[in-house]
DNA sequence: TTGAAAGCGCTAACAT
DNA sequence: ATGTTAGCGCTTTCAA
């Protein structure tokens, strides 16, 4: 800054050239550091550009090598944890790898998703990580964009029906299993399950739910009964708990039902807190009337009394994973293979022995 | 995509206009929206778009007009649900305005920041929105420069020494002071706080720790001291709580004092965790045994047992004014004044008189 | 209203 | 190793 010229406009390679009183292409060249340079004519430039404050201008280098260096990312809600330590594992990765990170809110609805890819597309992203919106039922044109228009793209969570590409995620049938099978040892018949995914009331099969973990959870769930012999009762799957007063909703027609559940499974923290809050309005104590049991351990349920029965899976290492996935599809290397990612289920106090 | 050309490269305003047989000026001015356009010729343009899948490049756009409608992000931890909050806000803004969000985590780092600030100057960002590193002593050349190029830049929650620009954040000493005296009133007389703030220890006063809100807030506690004329202590003041370690340490060198604290307070939710694994492994009870606030008031606060004593402050609006306030800046209009975002302390159940 | 032509700042191909 | 000359896909003069 010591020497910066009263011109408005940033020194370009064109000025750094006429400076070291060499030809564009050279000072290009050594500022770029691609092809041949001399270390004379390199020191020259370097001091040069030091001298006029040149910074090189990323979107012209992109313009002409096609490679932006960036990856898009489009997450339900970044205001929850989960997705928060995923992207955080993202730019860790994508950071250490020269990649930088546009990101975006779906708010889970597929109109702001589609929209998001179309304005990362024309950005000219190298790829795009997408946790898609959870509508079982729609087909997925903008994803296909992607694709076609040669980009990399990388499903977070969630897959979709009408595409094959890369998922990052955890199959949660077997440990969605163990912790039905735990509580139904407990003596449970009436589990429910609560979750924010889009799908019409009232649930009836997992089909409904497509290729998502929900869907998983529910299998789970389902094979748990089935081992058990007892009957699984659908109506006690709840979609569609969207913000708090969905969850109010929801948590009064499962308790104004004649038999209601003794047992209530989350699936996300965000839910997991307003149901919470729901239970304590109706003075529900856990375990003791109610045992719960939610998706994500994060540290606060250990601190929380008494302390959550919940399924961890490793959401940090996926979002590394998922960013490392992409780059590889990107730059052409094998990507390996992929990880298995374990979840499991880690029971602690808030659940319990069946009410009597 | 019914009629996608073989063709590899994706199709051009010079493709399109000759489609569409009008000049590449011309379909250029359709397809931006600028300059004189008749009827006839949008609606011919726009078809032949549609036929080809033509995409705007917003490369090349920006390398001609300047702006990249883009906002560059630079966070400490975005896996801290108060930068996840934060950024929800500045990204819901920034969508509305028809900006992008580069996003970068610091991870508290200086060396990283300033990487990450070089990094978006060369994408050529039309602003910065950064929650600086909280080391009171550096300069920062990093941030001058990003005004010295002539782009936008607005500071989160805490302000720098050597330079003036819009800083959005809240003034912690009145709430800090008013909790602080709940406390001694309710016999308190030793009084911890524990920040992740970089910082030499022991420390020693308020000018340690710059214009952070860390200092406001130990400023309005030793108001608070002051008011009630009990001596302050210091040494009760730890910060660097970098990581669980450094927690763990922290309470080590609390409770090892002959007078260890009666009340501790967290200086955010990551470290509030932190603590209460930590009280909890040392058998101590809240709040017979040890008084416990902590600032930001996130739900789960609400549904631990007992419920938090919060400092709350409105972290999702204040990200939307950052968004809102930057965007003016860069278009040149008024920002209007800054609002005040008020903070306030909420008592619940994890505060309590002192213990005899 | 339209078109031709000149850039934006860089990389890439081709000379030398 | 260096210089010359084209572009990349768009916006922007400047004429017509």
């Amino acid at each position: 800054m010591t020497s910066t010229n009263m011109r408005m406009k940033a020194p370009t390679t064109a000025d750094v050239a006429r400076e070291a009183k060499v030809s564009k292409a050279q000072a290009a060249r050594a500022l770029g550091g691609y092809g041949a340079v001399s270390e004379e004519v390199m020191t020259r430039v370097q001091a040069a550009a030091e001298r006029l404050g040149y910074r090189p201008n990323e979107l012209a280098r992109s313009m002409n090598t096609g490679r932006s260096n960036t990856l898009g990312v489009i997450v339900g809600d970044i205001e929850n944890p989960h997705f928060g330590l995923a992207l955080r594992g993202i730019s860790d990765v994508a950071r250490e790898a020269g990649y930088h990170v546009i990101l975006s809110n779906s708010d889970e609805q597929v109109a702001i998703e589609q929209e998001a890819v179309r304005v990362m597309l024309e950005k000219r992203v190298d790829g795009i990580i997408v946790a898609p919106c959870s509508s079982a039922a729609s087909h997925n044109p903008h994803l296909a964009q992607v694709l076609a228009e040669g980009r990399a793209l990388t499903l977070f969570d969630r897959a979709v029906y009408d595409m094959d590409v890369e998922v990052i995620g955890v199959d949660f049938t077997r440990t969605a299993q163990q912790a039905t099978q735990e509580l139904l040892e407990a003596g449970h018949r009436r589990i429910a399950y609560v979750t924010s995914m889009n799908c019409a009331e009232p649930y009836r099969s997992p089909e409904d739910m497509g290729l998502t973990p929900v869907a998983q959870r529910i299998a789970g769930m389902e094979q748990a009964f089935r081992v058990a012999e007892v009957p699984f009762a659908p109506t006690l799957i709840k979609p569609n708990a969207l913000d708090d007063a969905a969850v109010a909703r929801i948590v009064e027609e499962l308790f104004a039902d004649a038999a209601p559940p003794t047992a209530v499974i989350a699936s996300d923290s965000l839910i997991a807190q307003s149901l919470m809050r729901e239970f304590h309005l109706r003075g529900l104590r856990i375990p003791q009337d109610l045992s719960f049991v939610m998706y994500d351990n994060f540290p606060w349920t250990e601190i929380v009394s008494p302390p959550l029965s919940v399924i961890a899976q490793p959401v940090y290492e996926m979002g590394c994973e998922a960013a490392r996935r992409i780059i590889a599809q990107i730059r052409g290397q094998d990507p390996g293979p992929m990880p298995a990612f374990e979840t499991r289920y880690i029971r602690r106090g808030s659940t319990g022995p069946a009410p009597r």
